[in-house]
DNA sequence: AGCACA
C-alpha cells in the first residue's frame, strides 16, 4: 500500500527523525532547513511517546510544501534520513488564519490528562547540574580555537562538520541568507567549508543564523571569518 | 511505526 497517496496540503508531516534531539532544537532546526521553500506559519513537535520523532512544518501556500516534500525527501538530518509526506490534516494555525479553527472537544481531554500524568512521574534529575542533553561531547575544545578571531569579512569558515557533509547540505542551509555566492569544500580536509558572500555583512547575518547549527547532534559548526 | 496543534 503507497504511503504517499495523501492529498497536497500546505503542511508536511515528518518522520524517523532523530529522538534524542531536544524538542526546542529540533523545531528551530527544522524552521531554519524548510525556511528555504516559502514561509514558515509554524512548527509543531511533540515528545510524547506516541508523537516522538515526527514533526508539522506549516507552510503559508501548497508550492512551498510541495517542493519541501520531494527536494528533502531523505535529507540526512541528525543522522537520519528525513522521511516527508503532505500532512494529513489542515494545521490549527492555518485554521485560524482563515477562521475555520474549531477547538477539538473530548477525547482531546483525556489524552492532556494522561500526558500530564507522565510528566509527573518521569520528572528526573533536573536536581544535580547541568547535564548534556544527548550525551553530546562537550564542546569546549572546540570554541574560540587557537588564535584570534578575523575580522569579519565576506568569506566564513565552516568546522566542526560531519565527514559526510556534502555541499548540497550546506548550500541548502547557507543559500536561504541573502548574498549567498557559492560553497567550497576541499576533498583533501574532510570536516571544512567556506561559504562566500557578496559582502561582510551578509557573511555575518548567516554566521548568526547558522553557528552551532547541528547537522548531526555530535557536530555544532563552528563558523568564523575565513583568513584572507 | 507512529498524523498534532503543551
Amino acid at each position: 500500500m503507497l504511503t504517499a497517496d495523501i492529498p497536497p496540503n500546505q503542511s508536511i508531516y515528518i518522520k524517523n527523525l532523530n529522538e534524542r534531539i531536544k524538542k526546542e532544537e529540533l523545531k528551530r532546526s527544522l524552521y531554519c532547513l524548510f525556511s528555504q521553500f516559502g514561509r514558515i506559519l509554524d512548527v509543531v513537535a511533540l515528545k510524547t511517546p506516541k508523537l516522538r520523532g515526527q514533526a508539522w512544518v506549516a507552510f503559508s501556500d501548497v508550492t512551498a510544501a510541495t517542493n519541501a516534500v520531494r527536494q528533502m525527501q531523505n535529507f540526512p538530518f541528525y543522522d537520519k534520513p528525513m522521511r516527508i509526506q503532505f500532512a494529513k490534516e489542515k494545521s490549527d494555525c492555518i485554521a485560524k488564519e482563515e477562521g475555520t479553527f474549531v477547538p477539538k472537544d473530548k477525547k482531546r481531554k483525556k489524552e492532556e490528562k494522561a500526558e500530564r500524568k507522565r510528566e509527573e512521574t518521569q520528572r528526573p534529575n533536573t536536581a544535580n547540574g547541568p547535564t548534556p542533553q544527548n550525551g553530546a561531547p562537550p564542546q569546549s575544545s572546540f570554541k574560540p580555537s587557537g588564535q584570534d578571531a578575523m575580522p569579519p569579512n565576506n568569506i566564513l569558515f565552516i568546522q566542526n562538520l560531519p565527514h559526510d557533509t556534502t555541499t548540497a547540505m550546506l548550500e541548502f542551509l547557507f543559500r536561504q541568507y541573502p548574498g549567498f555566492k557559492e560553497i567550497r569544500m576541499v576533498a583533501a580536509k574532510p570536516g571544512i567549508a567556506f561559504a562566500e558572500f557578496e559582502d561582510d555583512v551578509k557573511s555575518s547575518m548567516a554566521m548568526q543564523g547558522l553557528q552551532d547549527f547541528k547537522i548531526t547532534p555530535q557536530f555544532p559548526m563552528l563558523i568564523s571569518f575565513a583568513k584572507k
